[in-house]
Order: C-alpha cells, then structure tokens, then sequence
DNA sequence: ATCTCCACTGTTATAATATCACATGCCGTT
DNA sequence: AACGGCATGTGATATTATAACAGTGGAGAT
C-alpha cells in the first residue's frame, strides 16, 4: 500500500494522524465511527489526491463489501467539516490533513509529475489576501490556494 | 439581461471586453469564430460564474438551435487559452476576465450572497506564495486562488 | 480554379462526479 | 421498553465533463 517513494516513515505518520483524529473527536464530541475511520485511512493511505470513486472501489476491495457513493460523501463532510480531510477543487479530489489542531486555509502545492500534493502553511501569504481583499470591502470566510507544479523530487528526477 | 444591481455602465463594460478580445485574438492570429464570440458574450453578461450547461441552454434559446456540450466546452477551452475566461474550480463554473492583456493567475473573490465574483489582482500576494514554495522546492505553473466570502453590497444590504 | 490541409463544428454516446429522497439501524437517554 | 437523533443503506437521478468519429468550410499551394 505504501505507493510512495519518500523516505519517511509512513506507517507512522498513518498511525500519528489517526491517534490525532481521535483525539480531536474526542475532544469535541463528534464521532469517528468505524466507517468514517476507515474512509480517513484510505485518504491517508497516500500523501496523493483520491477521487470519492476510488474510495468507493477501494472500500468495496478491502470490506468485501460494497459501498455507495453517498456513503464515502459522507464521511468525506464529515472529515472535512473536523479538518482531519481537505478537498482540492481543482481535482475533484480529497486528501489528508498535515495538521488538523490548528484551523487553517487550504493550500497546496499539486506536483503534475508525481500527483503527490503538499500543504504550503503560508499563514503570512493568507493574511496579505484577506487584507487585501478587506480593502476592497470584502469579508472572507474560506481561502483556497491550489498550486500546480514540480516537486523537489521530479525535478531532480527528470 | 442586467441581472446585477450595481452601476457600472455593463453595456459598456461588456462593448470593451469583445473589442479588447478582439483587438488579442488579432494579435495573436487566433481566430474568435461567432460561436466563440457569442459563448463569450454569455460569460461576460453577469459577472457571476456561469456553468457551461447554463451556456448550452442560453445557446438554445438565443440561436433556436440546441447546442452540445462539447461545443460549448471547447469554446470555452479556446477562451481559457485565449486568457478571456477564468475557470472558476470550487464552483465548476466560468467567468470573464477582467483584464485579459496581462498575463495573470486567477485569483476571485466570490460573493455568497450575490455570487458575483471580482478578481483580486494581488501580484504580491503570488509572488510570495511562489517564492515561499520554491524554497521547498517546488517550481509553480500555475497559481489558483479562491476565497469566498461577502462583498461590500450584501454587507451592507444584510 | 480546384485541391488539400487543417482547424472548427456537429453528433452520439458515455464517463466521472455529486446529490436527493426515503428506509433502516444503532446507540444513549429516559 | 420506548423514544429521539444521528449514522448508514439503498436506488434513483442530477450535474459536470470527455471520447470518438463524421462533416464543413476557408486559406494557401499548385
């Protein structure tokens, strides 16, 4: 399952982020049924973009049984909605959070050579739109930052 | 047709827009057929997004004659080329660019109350986020941002 | 002039993504 | 046990986007 190349130790960083989840969802009372836990897994399962559809494959893979489209929606709002899971617009796709404690605006840097997606966590960058845009009367509620390019590791690479 | 509130002058707003469009596809040798023309027309009627199976419809009423998506998909293909349309990702919809000439990324504020969209235009704001990422090692294609929030009317209406 | 190429458009079918509406189950509380 | 509310199951359907191939028409070459 480790469909990755980096170097880093991603059992752990798996297991990291689930034994954070549970936590956060302990702290506010929502619950990390079975179900929604195993979608998480499955979006974790790659630092890539997944598609609903392949979590709707993959879980009929892994369960045996299959599952509905709806059901993956699901839980995909309800991750979202405890910032354990980001949805990239410009995929149509989902992906795990790197740092779900702290609120924060979406943005990622989407490598077109590997597919993998990284989170930038440019907090000054996301300060300077909002201003921005509060000059010009604009009250933001979401900020979304999606950056197509190469990755250190494609460019190295060829 | 003035579905919008505010009191810029749109018929002239949208008479620049075509002459600017075609002063670039000129330029360019690229060729702004009616068919292209008038998908831009469309787009540029509201500033709101605009998803294309509104474009197909519109198409079908204005010309009498039922249009397919892929004609409108590749029109607006050519526009997005052309840089005279935006693509709008976390709404699957289409807008007129403010200022075609210059190259630029897309970068909208989107109005939840009226759904109008403006772009932002801040080259600073890009620039920090591709510096900030090429120091992690990634080279930008391209840049997307999009924040969703109130404009000043519909603050100030309620 | 007409031939030929190529970009543009037409047409049909289908893929990929997402949601609606209603039924059922599960769990904690009373 | 009965209730209420959230979670899930289920089938249908809406919405967005692309594939594949055929026809059309205009600009340039001969």
């Amino acid at each position: 399952m480790h469909d990755h190349d980096h170097d880093h130790d991603h059992g752990t960083c798996v297991a990291d982020a689930l034994s954070r989840a549970e936590a956060i969802c302990a702290d506010r009372g929502a619950r990390l049924t079975d179900l929604r836990r195993q979608v998480f897994e499955l979006v974790l399962d790659s630092h890539r973009p997944v598609g609903a559809y392949d979590l709707v494959a993959r879980l009929g893979e892994a369960g045996g049984k299959a599952v509905a489209p709806q059901t993956v929606y699901r839980a995909l709002d309800f991750l979202i909605e405890q910032g354990l899971v980001h949805r990239i617009a410009s995929l149509n796709a989902f992906v795990g959070c790197s740092h779900p404690q702290v609120a924060h605006a979406g943005q990622f840097m989407i490598c077109t050579g590997c597919n993998e997606v990284a989170e930038l966590g440019d907090a000054d960058a996301v300060e300077a739109l909002v201003s921005r845009s509060a000059a010009r009367g604009f009250a933001v509620q979401t900020v979304s930052v999606e950056l197509t390019g190469l990755c250190a590791a494609c460019r190295a690479g060829g």
